[in-house]
DNA sequence: CACCGTGGCGCC
DNA sequence: AAAGGGCGCCACGGTG
């Protein structure tokens, strides 16, 4: 089957999907459009980009006079008061909401795929918005496609097999046996806390109201009180709905809960909306989870008209969708009885994790319900960090943001006669080295290939690892490549990048997303997380302030040692630098060590480190071993679970020899890059917690790296937090302290000083 | 005009 | 014999 065609973007969509692009022959979106139910802040942004550069498109048109791009949608159902002290009222009742566009995953509600925007947005190609181009997630396509549904994914063993068979009853059972329960009951210290529409509310574990439903600006100084009197443990069903209106009032919340996390450490994917995550501790099918009806159209037919107003679930037992939307919570009673519903989640997410099966994971070690738990709660800390990086920004230079941009990309340009000259010139460096054939478009990867091979340099793609193996043939190749560099920062990065990504404050924002759905790191978003090393000198602390920079060497060898249990390996991570020890004992030099390790942990097997990894097996079967594990299970399509407890689902589907190779290679890797991610959030969250007191403050994470903002008073104090902090996590993670980590910590102005 | 797929490349 | 993993972003050309 071609990839590409109709027919493989939906078996990409009902299987799953194909993390790698690679697997995904190339293509770069089938997996995540479609399986990965992407939030809309990816499209939204896109449109406009295209918007910035192009003007409104017509649905914009159609659409006005709506609300402002950013503004929070208004619920499009009427606002009925229902009992109680009903607080939305036509024309009033703006909702607080931060005021720059792209709230980012779970800002703007639940995460969301490209269907469920045409449905809210654009109509489907064919005037059918309901089934956006065929592919839509809400269940007929799967039962189409003839292949379970993602109700029949591994995953619900954790729940009783009652809970499946029992169907709608599910819903009423009690939280799952407690086999092998090493986790006191209950969440100590919970406090359900939940917010929408400018409105937040606070509940205990009993149903009590705490605080009750109130304006923001009542809430927060509760809160604070709160937090300093009990430290409660916050639940909230996502920290990019609940959390964020709080974190912006410039409230610390210590400790939390984070419902939509734990489910993608319970279930693992992307998709984590309360609906889906509901159906899922309810053994409901996915599939069945009700989706908010385009009001205009089927307002008349719509399932919420059946439904007594005041409940929250359906009969089904699943939750309402304009509840999970949004749009329900009008009133202080549904607050209040969204806030219990997070608290009755988590305590049954809590459950399933403490009585876990213990199964093997892919290492054969039995899951640890106290690390599941650990896991957790990391990753809860990871996904309200999410929210402070994006709410705090990292800070950044502008002038030398500026100097940098006119250095690589030029002025900046005053209209786009002057940009198209600028761009001219930069194209004409280039040009010069072939006459005659000054028209190429140097955009057009075909011309240029045109182009090179009219001098004589013949290649197949026009990559810069392809070309940079022509240097010496014509000087056009190394005049080309220059031209790349510096076309990238002027498009990617340059004036409209920082236009708009850095705000007034000198804060470069992004959105943050705790958990992909891959491997399970941390993403970013706006160049956060691949800013070119020529611009990190624009990244720089604020006058008064440092930048404490601390990076863990080595991290994915290390991780493997550990999670593996592989006492050989263990002893070589004693080293300050791994690799020589390896070399030694494999009686390679270290650059062959190095890739061979390398090459292990990515699936590699070919190439110059392929002797050496035969010596790898014997020299560390245990760790080896655990790898081969991995890869089996990858092949065969069985999902793989993290040292943390964490499932990594493979996607599913009719696939040839070397697609299911290559399922193995991300299932190998897996398991070493989302454990050593689960470590990085849980010393991210230590830091988090050590470096309040001192008003140190992460400004970013980089899946081994992370820069804290801090007064320069407290530099030292910081330095010595990073590393304590990276013990403790590490003790705790890998439960033992055979496993060596080591951090490189430096006190910097600029990100890109003192790279050791 | 908007959408989709793809070439290419930045970072870890 | 033998395709190294992950992410986000911008550009273009083709299509309906």
């Amino acid at each position: 089957m071609p990839t590409g065609s109709p027919s493989c973007l939906w078996r990409c969509w009902c299987a799953g999907g194909p993390r790698s692009r690679k697997e995904r022959g190339g293509a770069h979106w089938v997996g995540e459009r479609h399986t990965r139910h992407l939030p809309v802040r990816h499209l939204r942004a896109a449109r406009d980009r295209q918007r910035a550069r192009r003007g409104p498109c017509r649905a914009d048109a159609e659409r006005a006079p709506g609300p402002a791009p950013g503004a929070r949608r208004r619920p499009a159902l009427p606002a009925r008061a229902g009992p109680g002290r009903p607080w939305v009222r036509a024309g009033r009742g703006v909702p607080v909401s931060r005021p720059r566009p792209g709230p980012g995953r779970g800002g703007g509600g639940p995460a969301v795929c490209r269907c469920a925007a045409l449905r809210r947005g654009h109509p489907g190609p064919r005037g059918d918005p309901a089934r956006g181009r065929g592919r839509c997630p809400a269940g007929a396509g799967a039962a189409a496609a003839g292949r379970p549904a993602p109700a029949s994914r591994p995953g619900r063993h954790r729940l009783p097999a009652a809970a499946g068979r029992h169907g709608r009853h599910a819903g009423a059972r009690a939280a799952p046996a407690r086999r092998g329960l090493t986790v006191p009951g209950g969440l100590p210290g919970a406090l359900g806390l939940a917010v929408a529409e400018g409105r937040g509310v606070v509940v205990a574990p009993s149903g009590a109201v705490v605080v009750a439903p109130c304006t923001l600006g009542e809430l927060v100084p509760r809160l604070r009180q709160l937090e300093q009197e009990q430290r409660p443990r916050w639940v909230w069903w996502q920290a990019g709905r609940d959390a964020r209106p709080v974190v912006e009032a410039g409230v610390h919340l210590a400790r939390c809960w984070d419902v939509a996390e734990v489910h993608r450490v319970l279930a693992g994917g992307l998709a984590a909306d309360p609906g889906t995550v509901w159906a899922h501790l309810r053994g409901l099918d996915p599939a069945g989870v009700p989706q908010v009806a385009e009001p205009d159209l089927f307002a008349l037919v719509s399932p919420a008209a059946q439904l007594d107003p005041e409940t929250l679930t359906t009969a089904d037992g699943h939750l309402r969708a304009d509840a999970v939307q949004g749009s329900w919570i009008t009133t202080p009673a549904r607050l209040a009885a969204w806030a219990r519903a997070a608290l009755t989640a988590a305590e049954q997410q809590r459950a399933a994790l403490a009585g876990a099966p213990r199964v093997p994971d892919s290492g054969g070690s039995p899951r640890d319900a106290r690390r599941l738990l650990a896991t957790a709660l990391s990753e809860s800390a990871a996904a309200l960090l999410c929210v402070e990086l994006e709410v705090h920004g990292l800070p950044i230079d502008r002038a030398a943001a500026t100097a940098l941009i006119t250095a690589a990309a030029g002025p900046r340009p005053r209209d786009e006669a002057q940009a198209s000259a600028i761009r001219a010139e930069r194209d004409r460096a280039v040009l010069v080295h072939v006459p005659g054939r000054e028209r190429t478009d140097l955009r057009n990867p075909l011309q240029v290939k045109e182009m090179l091979a009219s001098v004589g340099v013949n290649v197949d793609n026009t990559r810069k690892w392809t070309l940079a193996a022509h240097r010496g043939s014509h000087p056009v190749v190394e005049a080309l490549l220059t031209w790349r560099k510096a076309e990238r920062v002027a498009t990617t990065y340059g004036w409209h990048w920082l236009e708009s990504h850095v705000g007034e404050d000198d804060r470069l924002r992004g959105a943050w997303t705790a958990c992909d759905g891959g491997a399970g790191r941390m993403t970013a978003a706006n160049g956060l997380h691949n800013l070119p090393a020529e611009l990190r000198p624009a990244v720089a602390a604020h006058p008064g302030h440092v930048l404490v920079r601390a990076d863990l060497g080595q991290i994915e060898p290390r991780v493997l040692a550990a999670v593996a249990r592989d006492p050989a390996f263990a002893d070589a991570s004693q080293a300050a630098d791994l690799y020589s020890p390896v070399a030694a004992e494999l009686g390679v030099d270290r650059p062959v060590a190095k890739v061979a390790v390398l090459a292990a942990m990515y699936g590699q097997t070919s190439g110059s480190a392929g002797k050496a990894l035969k010596r790898l097996d014997r020299a560390y079967p245990t760790a080896m071993a655990y790898l081969h594990r991995a890869y089996d299970a990858g092949v065969r399509g069985d999902a793989v679970v993290t040292w943390g407890g964490r499932r990594v689902p493979m996607w599913q589907g009719p696939l040839s020899e070397a697609q299911r190779a290559a399922r193995g290679r991300f299932a190998r890797n897996a398991v070493v890059q989302g454990a050593a991610a689960e470590l990085f959030k849980a010393w991210a969250a230590t830091v988090r917690a050590g470096g309040h007191p001192l008003g140190a403050r992460i400004v970013l994470c980089l899946h081994d790296e992370l820069l804290v903002h801090v007064r320069e008073a407290h530099a030292e104090e910081t330095v010595a937090l990073v590393h304590r902090s990276l013990d403790e996590a590490a003790a705790r993670w890998t439960g033992t302290h055979r496993v060596r980590f080591v951090a490189d910590v430096s006190v910097v102005r600029r990100w890109s000083e003192a790279k050791a």
